[in-house]
DNA sequence: CGGAATGATTGAATCGTTTCACGTGGGGGT
DNA sequence: ACCCCCACGTGAAACGATTCAATCATTCCG
C-alpha cells in the first residue's frame, strides 16, 4: 500500500478525520497542539490530498481550461501567456487543450473537460459547431469566454479584436503601396478570423478597384503558407502582394517565394497578422497586424472570474480591442 | 439544480443505478430494451458522467501531464506534439504545464498534479532540486519519465539528447570556420541542459586552443539573447562567434547584433541550437543543432505507457539520441 | 417436470474528502 | 456555586460513480 488517506493520517496523529481536515482547510480552528502531532502524522506517511475526492465533494475541480486552435502558434502560446497569472493568483490551475483546428478533437476535449467539471473555460472554436455544446457547458454552470471571436454572435462573454477592421488595415497598407493586385492566403475558410480578414481585405480592395485573388491554405501554419505560394506563382498574372492570415502562414510565404527566387519585398509584398515575435525576426521582417495577445488572455480570465463571481445575475460582455499596423520590410517598396 | 447524477437517470429510465453505470461502461452485459430506455433518459437529462467520481474510485486519473521549461518555446511544443497522439490513442489526456524556468512554480505544479493522482508524467525538470519530489512520486506509483535530460542519473526512465556533443558539434563547426575566440550564450548555469552544451563547447575549443567566454542569459528566450549581446559587445575584443543554449536565444542574438551594425556572419558568427522551425526562417537563417523535437515527446509517451503496462516488474529504460549540426547561412564565411 | 445453467438486474459497500450538528470540559462572570 | 459560553474535537452524512455478490427470471436438458 503505497499510498495514504485521511484516516490513515487520523490513525497515527490520534485524532478524528474531521480533524485532519481541519488541519488542512481551517487550521486556525484547531489546538497548536494538535496541528502539531496531525502535521507529524501527515509527514511521516507523505500523505498527499486526494484531489478527485475534494472536487467529488466540492461539485467543481480547479482547473480552467483554455481551448486553442494550434499550441505551435506564439499567438496562442501569447494568450496562454497573459490568462496564467490571473488564473494563478485565484488559486486555479491552467489546462492548455491543443484542438488543431480539428473539429473532431475539439469535441472531444469539450466533453472531457465538462465530465471534468471545470471551472471554467476559454476557448477559440474552431468553427460554429460547437455552438451547440458551448451552450450546453453554460447551461451545465461551467463559463465560457470565446477568446478572438466575433463578439455577441453567441450568449457568452467574449474578448476578441476586429478582424474586419484588421483586414481593411492590412489593404489599405498595401493600396497605399501602389499595389494593384492582392492575394489573400489563409484557411480554411470554416474558421471565422480567416473569413473576417479576408472580408476586411475586400471591402477595402474593391472600394480602391484593386485585383484580389484569395488562395485557401488547409492549415493555418508554416506549411500551408508555402503551399498556397506554390498554387499562385502558377497563375498567369502573379500579383505583387499577397496579405496571410496569420504570422506562420506569412513566413511560410515567405520561404516559398524566396525558394522560387521571388523578391520580398521588391517584386511581391507581404503582410502577416498576429504580430508574433517572430515577425519582427524572420528574413525578411514582416509587416503584420499587431493584436494584443496578452492582454486578449487576460482580460478573458477576467471575464471568466467576474462571471463566476457574479454568479446568475451576470450580464455577458464582449469586449472588443483594435488591431493595430506594424510597418516592416516586407513592405517597404513603392509600386 | 442542472446538473443531472446517474440516480437521476436511473430514476427516469426505471432501473437501477447499477444498470446505468453497466450501460456507460459494458454495454453488452445490458439487454437492449433496457439500454434504449437508459441512452433516452441520458439524452433527455442532458446527464454528463462526473470524472471526479469515477477517478476516485478508480485511483488514477486518465490525464498524462507534461511539464516543461516554457511553452512558447517552439522545442517543447514540438515535443508535445510528439506526445500527444500516443496518449490520445491510449485513451488519456495531456494537460500541458508551463514551469517557465521557475523552480517554485514547477514544485506547486508538481504538488497539484500529485494532488490529482495523474496517470503519469514527463518532465524537464528545472533543475536537480525536484529530484526528491520526483522519486516521491514514483513511490506513490505515479511513474514518470524525464525529458532531454542527462540519462542514467535518476531512477526514472528518459529520453535525451546528448547535450554535450551538441556542444561539441557547435564548437567543432566554428573551429573549423577559422573562429578564434567564442562567446557561449546561455543560462541560467543551474539548467543542465546549458551545462552541457557548454561543456562540449568547452571540451573543443580548450583542445583547439581557443578562446571562450561565457554569458549567462537571465533566461533562454529571445529577450535573454539581446541582453547578453549588449554585454559582449563592450568586451574590449569582440568574439567572431558566439554559441547560444538555445534558437530563441540565437534569434535574441542575431537581433541584438544586427541593432548595434554587427553583419552576421561576416563579422559575428552564430550557432544556435534546437533548430525550431523558426530558425531557418530568421532574418538570416540561423545554423543550430538539430534534436528529434517529435521523437522525444513520442519515445518519452512510450517509455511511460510501457512502465505502466509492466509495472512492478519494469526496469528503467534510458534513450539517448544524438544531434546533428545543421549549418546555414549564419556561419556560412570562413574567417 | 425438476434442476441446472444462463442472463439480466439490483442493492449495498466503497473510494477519500468536506461539512455540520453535536458533545465535552474548562474558565469566567455574577 | 451556578450558568453560559468558548474552544476543540468527534462522528456521520453527503458527493457520484463502480463493482460484485446476490436475486430473480428464463430457458434448456435429461
Amino acid at each position: 500500500m503505497t499510498t495514504s488517506s485521511m484516516k490513515d493520517v487520523a490513525r497515527t496523529a490520534g485524532v478524528s478525520v474531521g480533524t485532519v481536515s481541519n488541519v488542512l482547510n481551517r487550521p486556525e480552528a484547531v489546538a497548536e497542539e494538535t496541528k502539531r502531532r496531525v502535521l507529524a502524522a501527515i509527514a511521516k506517511l507523505g500523505y498527499v490530498r486526494n484531489d478527485s475526492a475534494r472536487q467529488l465533494r466540492a461539485g467543481r475541480s480547479r482547473s480552467v481550461a483554455i481551448v486553442v486552435l494550434d499550441v505551435a502558434n506564439p499567438f496562442f502560446t501569447d494568450v496562454v501567456r497573459g490568462a496564467e497569472p490571473l488564473v494563478d493568483s485565484a488559486g486555479g490551475v491552467v489546462t492548455v487543450c491543443d484542438s488543431g483546428e480539428d473539429v473532431r478533437r475539439e469535441q472531444r476535449q469539450l466533453e472531457i473537460l465538462e465530465e471534468q467539471r471545470v471551472l471554467g473555460l476559454l476557448i477559440t472554436p474552431v468553427d460554429d459547431s460547437s455552438a451547440e455544446r458551448l451552450e450546453r457547458l453554460t447551461a451545465h454552470d461551467i463559463p465560457v469566454v470565446l477568446v478572438d471571436r466575433g463578439a455577441g454572435l453567441h450568449p457568452h462573454c467574449s474578448v476578441a479584436v476586429d478582424d474586419v477592421h484588421g483586414g481593411r488595415l492590412a489593404a489599405r497598407h498595401l493600396v497605399d503601396r501602389g499595389h494593384h493586385s492582392i492575394a489573400f492566403i489563409g484557411g480554411p475558410m470554416s474558421i471565422p478570423q480567416v473569413r473576417d480578414r479576408l472580408a476586411g481585405c475586400r471591402e477595402v480592395s474593391e472600394e480602391a478597384g484593386v485585383g484580389l485573388e484569395t488562395f485557401t491554405s488547409v492549415s493555418l501554419n508554416v506549411a500551408g503558407g508555402r503551399e498556397a505560394i506554390e498554387q499562385m506563382l502558377r497563375l498567369p498574372q502573379v500579383p505583387t502582394a499577397v496579405f496571410c492570415a496569420n504570422d506562420l502562414v506569412a513566413l511560410g510565404a515567405l520561404q516559398g517565394l524566396t525558394m522560387h527566387g521571388v523578391k520580398v519585398p521588391e517584386e511581391c509584398a507581404i503582410v502577416g497578422y498576429d504580430d508574433i515575435d517572430f515577425a519582427a525576426a524572420a528574413a525578411v521582417p514582416l509587416s503584420s497586424i499587431r493584436q494584443p495577445r496578452a492582454q486578449l488572455g487576460r482580460t478573458a480570465a477576467q471575464l471568466l472570474f467576474d462571471e463566476i463571481a457574479e454568479g446568475k445575475g451576470h450580464t455577458h460582455r464582449n469586449v472588443v480591442f483594435q488591431p493595430e499596423l506594424v510597418a516592416r520590410a516586407s513592405t517597404a517598396v513603392e509600386m
